[in-house]
DNA sequence: ATCAAAATGTAAGAATTTGATCGTTATGGT
DNA sequence: ACCATAACGATCAAATTCTTACATTTTGAT
């Protein structure tokens, strides 16, 4: 990409100005900013160089991603890893199944490899970016939003009635991911919140799936949301280490993304 | 071939007004985007030769909702107005106070304007799209999201669990959008779903807050919402015509957003 | 302190946009 | 088929905006 290294304070602030309004002309700016027109027209050009702004004739305007799934797209890492894992996990639907999913930036990613799957399918989940990543579908694929209170900049519902809506389901899949596992096998997470919510969907449902990036296979968490064990089926986008495969009665569910 | 780098907001918006009823009158856009039939001609066919509009004599109509635009450009409709409104109505808000949020763009931009108000509110709302964006300040605000279907690829959920739910409330404020006006003074919408919604929204709040752009006063819908009479406020981006005052017992509950 | 490089302001000319006018073409009614 | 009306395209002048070029200021390094 290009570089944004160097952003002056002016810069900052004409970008402020042009997505408080999604569009901003020069003289504006140059007012707003006390330079001259042309200070900012040098500024626009740079700056939509870096495909920071857009341009057109008198102005420039940005292109605000309507809900900010900047979360998902710009912060998230090892997004061809989770894209994968996404894949192959949508792959083993069947049409007219029914799933929850969970929150997080990988289970945002099956959000998007369900919008290219042609077919039926019931999705019940607590996630406002995947819902609504999934809107876009909405006259093929019955989504559910359980309700709550949200918990995070993600979009995350938890608390009681996010509990209770969940047990009124009963699905085949759950597709869950956390944050990491311990030395006995336990994957891990750090919010009880939403630990609560992982186990609700998996005790209502029938195949448990989980996504876990190799990334996370070193990381913590807190506290525990379940074992290996439980899970029926478990993506990684990288062959699994031995010590890891050991902790599990039935290493064979382990499953590559290709 | 595809210009579409830079088309000015001018050009935006008339792809957006044309989405909104698939197609429009060049003597329509022209007093809508406030210039010459002229340049809406000539901006029509640029448009078409970059494929993203059809013309016919007298107006250009759009055949697929465009792929890249869609939803994010229907934003732009009036964009700077829905802002003003969206800033007057939370500007009325009470520290602590606990409103009702609606679905449309109109909403979407009250709770972008919510982001910027620095103190407590608890927010309930249908509306997934909103919901997101308040979530970037979940520490300060208690949003919650009532469960349902997602009805739109705008995210706003409906059926009878939603409904249920916001029967469970009893909050301070509602604040309500619609697509148009009868000719009593009704206010109209598509979706009875929807309807439904903002009717059980408006049943359990104190405060009934009405958001309605100029452009919806001669805007109509298919199936009644409410009276003008049965909202505390209403909000209005330009002067209320005469005729429209006259529907309401008491026209002075209008307010124009300066 | 001095110099070079970068950033900013200023101004003139080039290019684009816009609205109006006018002759031409399409549409609908008789 | 004919006419009246409305819409269209071409053209032009005025206004706006862009680019280029150059002068001035600021910054940072030596």
């Amino acid at each position: 990409m290009t570089d944004l290294a160097h952003l002056n304070p002016r810069h900052r602030e004409l970008i402020a100005l042009v997505e408080l309004h999604g569009h901003a002309s020069i003289e504006f700016l140059a007012q707003r900013l006390n330079c001259s027109a042309q200070t900012v027209r040098r500024d626009i050009r740079k700056l939509c160089d870096a495909n920071v702004l857009q341009r057109f004739r008198g102005g420039a305007r940005i292109e605000k991603p309507q809900v900010r799934l900047g979360y998902a797209t710009k912060q998230d890492v090892q997004q061809v890893e989770k894209g994968r894992m996404a894949a192959l996990a949508v792959s083993q639907l069947q049409e007219g199944e029914a799933l929850f999913l969970d929150t997080g930036t990988t289970c945002d990613h099956v959000a998007r490899e369900l919008l290219n799957y042609r077919k039926r399918l019931h999705v019940v989940t607590h996630n406002l970016t995947a819902a609504l990543t999934l809107a876009a579908q909405h006259q093929l694929l019955d989504i559910h939003v359980v309700g709550g209170k949200v918990a995070g900049r993600d979009g995350a519902l938890t608390g009681s009635r996010t509990i209770k809506e969940l047990t009124s389901y009963r699905l085949d899949v759950a597709m869950i991911a956390v944050s990491g596992i311990d030395a006995e096998g336990y994957l891990l997470d750090f919010d009880s919140e939403k630990i609560e919510v992982k186990q609700t969907m998996m005790r209502h449902a029938g195949r448990k799936v989980l996504l876990m990036g190799s990334a996370k296979l070193c990381q913590r968490g807190i506290q525990r949301v379940a074992h290996l064990d439980e899970f029926d089926q478990l993506i990684c986008d990288a062959p699994v280490p031995e010590e890891i495969q050991t902790l599990m009665t039935y290493p064979e569910r382990w499953q590559e993304a290709p």
